[in-house]
DNA sequence: AAATAATGTTGATATTAGTCAAAGTCGTTT
DNA sequence: AAACGACTTTGACTAATATCAACATTATTT
């Protein structure tokens, strides 16, 4: 962690007001509960084997999760600015997460902690409808996610991601997308190298 | 569709109250509402292109969710007694699926449509715990679907497969398990013979 | 600006898994 | 019981991708 900022949670508003308008109440809460947290590059949100206590959301960069596979690791996920992060562990059962969560830019980040969204949806019971059209969102994502990698052939695969992710292309290692599209890095430099042509 | 038969809601009640204990107001709206449909081994519950207009609880059977790939076949999850299945375009969005649903098994199970799921989100916001809480284990199921096809080798993804789906390993067709696991039917054949040695 | 580290490319080779085809097994229907 | 269909195994061969290693390029630090 680099340093708290003065924080500005509008775009956190704005997304969560899209799905169902948050009451001044809920604002309030989330106004004072929320704080703001910057990462330098590669630093870790989450090591596995931890619980992870919070839930972040970017305001500017890039943040990935991550198993390890024996000695390489597996990207499951890459999100980008006005995205919800944490571990899906950690939110359901509070167990310790399988998965490691890095930051792959230099990040700005609004963090709730995971004792005060459980007293936003205890205390604030329409909070759950907010709650459950995000989970819904990024259940879709999941199993997009698990659609690419299942698909064959490298070409195809990396036509997805360009087509699903084009803001990424340009931002992040070739190392990280590989993984996350189930091929080596070298594999995937060869095919998009093709794409070139 | 086979028949419309007597109906006996408990077991989907008694998922829906491990998550959060359900009024009776809302008990009796399900009972009223859910409508017991059984399936021929091999029926198609949603057809890609079409918007899935219902979500269902499998009392007993097993169903999949698949995607076409050219003339191939992805499946994407495979399901069975006390989960719910529905297509999750159409439940986050009233979008078109790019999925197919389809029985593996002849199916019981019980039927509510979209629209008075929606009737239930509306009407007693209560109930948006139980599906925030339900879309929680459900993402986290997807994320690790989507870790199986990522690692690599055949025989960790089938070892994979015997734990986490014991209860299906002998129930499901090799051809829907291979491409599951990203692998060709062959291939896995070959694998769990040097499983059997 | 030079030095260093991180990232990306390319080539040669090995390995794995895919493809195509045939035959075997199992269960269901007639 | 024979015939059919669905599922599974096996073999020979091919194609795709992984691996290992060297080098090139681009960023970052000093």
């Amino acid at each position: 962690m680099l340093t708290k900022d003065k924080k500005d949670i509008s775009p956190l508003l704005a997304t969560l007001n899209q799905l169902h308008p948050l009451s001044n109440e809920i604002t309030n809460f989330l106004t004072d509960k929320i704080s703001s947290r910057n990462f330098r590059k590669g630093a870790m949100l989450l090591k596995e084997g931890n619980v992870c206590e919070s839930i972040y959301f970017i305001k500017r960069g890039a943040i990935r999760g991550f198993i390890k596979d024996g000695s390489r690791d597996i990207t499951t996920w890459i999100s980008a600015e006005n995205e919800i992060v944490t571990s899906i562990a950690g939110l359901n059962q509070r167990a310790p997460s399988a998965e490691n969560i890095q930051t792959v830019e230099f990040c700005e980040t609004l963090m709730l902690s995971y004792s005060h969204l459980q007293e936003l949806y205890q205390n604030y019971i329409e909070f759950n409808i907010n709650g459950r059209k995000l989970l819904e969102m990024y259940y879709q994502d999941a199993e997009n996610r698990a659609y690419v990698s299942r698909i064959t052939g490298t070409e195809q695969k990396y036509r997805y991601f360009l087509k699903r992710y084009p803001h990424l292309v340009n931002r992040i290692p070739i190392k990280y997308i590989a993984s996350f599209l189930g091929v080596t890095l070298e594999t995937l430099s060869r095919t998009r190298k093709k794409f070139a042509e």
